[in-house]
DNA sequence: TCTTATAACTCTTATAGAAGACTTTGCGTT
DNA sequence: AACGCAAAGTCTTCTATAAGAGTTATAAGA
């Protein structure tokens, strides 16, 4: 390991194609490159970094690896956004009995603007003085009430959410999230127990008191690791089950 | 695209790089390669297939990136084994109240051998006369009853199975699987239901008869997708649950 | 509407040096 | 002679660069 070197104009230390990655990820996050166009050609890229196309392709491709980006011959390079071409079923895995993937419907019940618990505010990392939007909703999945949803939004985030009538809350809320407030959604932690039925989920998706249900508990976060909500799923597993793939 | 082309005997179609993994692919899964000893190195897997070093190496990291082989720089490439370096925590998902990742210990209960059930048979893709064996086993998570599982083995993938103690058994499976007979584990798919304790679950968990719990089917498979074990796991998730990430 | 040009990503090959791990060699000591 | 140790050498993967042919999508022009 050599002591001293002028070699190369070295920033930060490891692979430089990995130095590229960080700079281009906090780019993202930051809030640059918009969505609906293209990042700069590798070329361009690699230009402006002062490095080999072929460094700037193997950034690329790994951040295109971890759906960072998504890349498209002829057109280009695009952050990966929430829409009609992304893999819905990437945040949803609740499967149906029969194997099929379906997506859900939903209807909102209600939509409240409050003060944070304690725990909703540790998992959000908000202050406990922070405020939050609060919307409750039963998803149905093949025409049967399948599950309750509370979601947890920190209103800083989310500005004016809480003025909107509930019946102009798309189905897709991460898209919303996007296209609205310019938060994207890109990973999301799960936590799964069961439990037994309570008051709401016997009134909402009519189980017997007592009746086992998967709890799902998850938080999003954006790429930079912020969270950004807290969801709160019930799910009535008789007609449905979590699916997950260990690979 | 030119009609004729005698420029490579090209066997199949697609990127060069993929059929090369899909030839290392096939040797893998034939249980050439044990799993001691590297692969040949680039170099050589380039001149056995005839291309550049670089379409090799492009196959290998991407096989690296699915789990299916690990790269040591200076050692060579070697096919992903379970054992000491593997991460045991990829096929287990339990975590702990506290946040905590721990492996549990096992108690093995039975270990019996009979015919398949309809079901069994239908998720290992057995005929209805296989043979299988069924192994059930209380697994412990700080020092607590947490979790029963039952084990169904197609007895034709592990002659000799039957024959040993229960005592025997180890407490990381899918290591046995591959040094005594030869089975990788390579993925799981899991389906996730709540469900009411049973006679069983009160018996061997101490839950309370109807009380939620955690159900976990899971199908285990090789790399070729041939499923190899079955595995139900019924968790009491008072102080466990089970993690998703989704990114 | 059809064709053409261009821009972008994709695939393959090639080369060279850096870094890690193992083996061999050589030397000195016991 | 046997042992221990360090240096040298070799093998392997890793990183970086470069270049050319191929594919796909968009835009401009006939």
């Amino acid at each position: 390991m050599p002591e001293t070197w002028g070699d190369r104009p070295r920033s930060g230390d490891g692979p430089l194609y990995r130095q590229v990655r960080e700079a281009l990820l906090r780019e993202i996050a930051q809030g640059r490159h918009p969505v609906t166009e293209p990042l700069p050609s590798e070329q361009k890229l690699a230009a402006r970094f002062g490095v080999a196309q072929g460094t700037v392709r193997r950034a690329l491709d790994e951040m295109a690896r971890e759906n960072l980006v998504i890349r498209h011959q002829g057109r280009g390079t695009f952050v990966h956004a929430h829409g009609p071409d992304r893999d819905r079923f990437h945040f949803f895995h609740l499967l149906a009995a029969d194997g099929e993937r379906r997506l859900p419907t939903s209807r909102v019940l209600s939509m409240t603007q409050r003060r944070v618990t304690q725990t909703e505010a540790l998992a959000l990392r908000l202050s406990p003085q922070a405020r939050v939007v609060e919307i409750k909703r039963v998803r149905d999945l093949m025409a049967r009430r399948a599950v309750l949803e509370l979601i947890i939004l920190p209103d800083d985030l989310f500005p004016g959410l809480g003025d909107l009538n509930k019946t102009q809350l798309p189905n897709t809320l991460y898209q919303l999230y996007q296209d609205r407030f310019a938060v994207i959604v890109h990973r999301a932690v799960e936590k799964i127990t069961a439990e037994a039925a309570g008051p709401d989920d016997v009134t909402h998706l009519g189980l017997d008191r007592g009746a086992p249900l998967l709890r799902i508990e998850r938080i999003a976060q954006t790429l930079d690791g912020t969270p950004v909500e807290l969801r709160i799923s019930r799910c009535d597993t008789t007609h449905l089950a979590y699916f997950s793939d260990l690979l």
